[in-house]
DNA sequence: ATATCATTTCGTTATTTTGCGAAATAAAGA
DNA sequence: TCTTTATTTCGCAAAATAACGAAATGATAT
């Protein structure tokens, strides 16, 4: 078959999740909201992560793009967590992509 | 704290596999090993997913640079195939992610 | 030796990503 | 009002990525 098809809406949405984690201070963040069930703020992650402020905010704001956080503002502070719903549908698309199966 | 530790290299090695698998046509790739459990050709490929031959073989160039793929070759074809150990790996890394727990 | 076949490498171009510091914002305190 | 504090946006430069077609490769068949 000389097809050609488009690839389909499901895995070009996961190849952006994906890519939204592959970056070693994105993944670090949500590892740290994923792994401690917490929320943090962005001066926090700043003296943990080697990139400064700006560069670190712009990588929060994509994660939120992703879907993979939110961010709740509470003065002078804004309180970033999980997107648990997206967060979970996340885990289900990762599970059925090492889950071998006949049909594709 | 003001330590501004460096990641630690399993976050950065996750972070290029998940870099890997963020791209609709690697992804669509590791999807089809993945899932059929099975190997396939680059021919193949060229017909299913609207992109041309050299781009195609770029971008299995760099899932076998991830780790995440093995070519044999069967001339004049490429087999390729998932490589089973580091697919291994790279689910265990997922499921971490994805499980809570208190420390980091 | 030459032609064919599947695939890769090369050279190039356009676009995206990453990172930074300076300036802007928004809220609260003096 | 003038600071201070936490964070973001802006403007920029450097590097990486994605894509293509043409040329190269390596193996086989004529």
């Amino acid at each position: 078959m000389k097809k050609k098809t488009e690839l389909s809406i499901e895995t070009t949405e996961m190849a952006r999740v994906l890519k939204a984690l592959g970056h070693p201070v994105r993944l670090y963040i949500i590892q740290k909201l994923s792994k401690m069930n917490a929320c943090c703020y962005s001066g926090d992650l700043v003296d943990e992560i080697p990139v400064g402020r700006s560069t670190l905010s712009q990588h929060l704001k994509e994660l939120k793009f992703a879907g993979l956080i939110q961010g709740e503002v509470e003065p002078p502070y804004i309180k970033y967590c999980l997107n648990k719903g997206n967060w979970e549908e996340a885990r289900k698309m990762f599970n059925e992509l090492f889950t071998e199966n006949e049909q594709l």
